[in-house]
DNA sequence: GGCTGCTCTAAGCGACCGCTCACCGTCGGC
DNA sequence: GCCGACGGTGAGCGGTCGCTTAGAGCAGCC
């Protein structure tokens, strides 16, 4: 048995704006149930035992277990779109920055996957307004991507005859890692993280 | 409302090989209620309803829900497995079959997202023994893919590092079509097959 | 020491889950 | 005309779900 800090702090992915203490325990376990068995397949009665508390302790924290898949989406999507606009915003050639942003998006999907599964793939379970929310923070991230690879077709340095599809497909490719990525498998992040930066700047042509 | 067929069978899908007509019918409500909600948050109640039939009928067809799941997911990665298999073995280059594979696997992925979403993302929710058979089937899907970039390699064709990781993310983009592919958004499947399979080529540095 | 407020627990409510069972209508074979 | 086989239903069982409630333990403040 692991406990909650171990995989789901393992990158210092950075749970610390929650507070108390006792509500960061809680989305901390909630975040590893949910990666592990999906939002409707996890109980509370499982998220609180996790956190080593009882059932009734999480509605103390939270209004109902929706809620705590919101604020992990919310946190999640803040950081995951705090990384791209790093990249793109740093000096150098669209070529320079497409590389780090698609290495360092790929390096958080694979290192947090048990963030980066539930931020990815548990949107559904969202109710309307909470999904909105979200929809909204990943138009920006789409937004960020398709910058770089607009600044790069301005400047000569991509040849991309379909922007939005081409963005579309950068970002798709990347999500996608949290699926399939495996701890114990044979490839780091920083590996996986170099080898898409690779496969990108030829998706775009980059010279 | 629309009618179970209308969604799930809407490309001809080919359930033709499940029989009596009255399981047919669970297993197209079935796959419909699994994309629209997920498996763990589709009721066999809702399942029998959207065929017609009283919650029991079920199980006069089916030993258990995840017996529909399995079924589904064999089905699907055997359709699956045929698509890239004729692709692999026509005649042609290298860099044809690739195209071909690519855009015949995300034609199917897009058009019959409905039923692609339940094969490649409900993976989890199936036991150990059903799993183990459908991770088989992935891994000569895998192979097929693999086997065409080997030879684009071989031939001088493809220039690519990783072959193994290169297939991967291959694959993973076609699969990732299931997820973000909007029936009502703007492009055909036919669209997004051609664009992916122009951004495959690239990927393996194809001439 | 008494009081308030916060955190947490034990117990359990009402609803709904997957699944079963006793029974029924229909239909081909004799 | 009777019969068994098959495919179907209504009712409901045992269990688990999300969530609530009454109250215990324990700070800090007067």
């Amino acid at each position: 048995m692991s406990t909650a800090e171990e995989t789901a702090g393992g990158e210092g992915s950075a749970w610390g704006e929650v507070t108390p203490d006792a509500a960061r325990r809680l989305l901390i376990a909630a975040v590893e149930a949910f990666a592990e068995r999906g939002y409707h397949a996890t109980t509370t009665r499982d998220i609180a035992g996790r956190a080593g508390m009882s059932p009734a302790a999480l509605y103390i924290h939270y209004k109902t277990k929706e809620e705590l898949l919101h604020r992990i989406s919310r946190i999640g999507h803040e950081k995951a779109l705090e990384i791209l606009r790093t990249a793109a915003a740093r000096e150098g050639t669209a070529t320079e920055r497409l590389a780090d942003a698609v290495s360092s998006f790929v390096r958080w999907h694979a290192g947090g996957r048990t963030t980066a599964r539930v931020v990815q793939y548990e949107l559904d379970s969202l109710g309307p307004e909470a999904r909105a929310e979200i929809i909204g923070l990943r138009r920006q991230v789409d937004a960020e991507v398709r910058g770089i690879i607009e600044d790069g077709v301005a400047s000569g340095e991509f040849d991309v005859p379909d922007v939005k599809g081409t963005t579309l497909a950068v970002l798709s490719l990347c999500i996608d890692v949290a699926r399939w990525f495996n701890v114990n498998g044979s490839r780091t992040p920083d590996e996986v993280g170099e080898l898409y930066a690779d496969l990108v700047l030829r998706m775009v042509g980059a010279k």
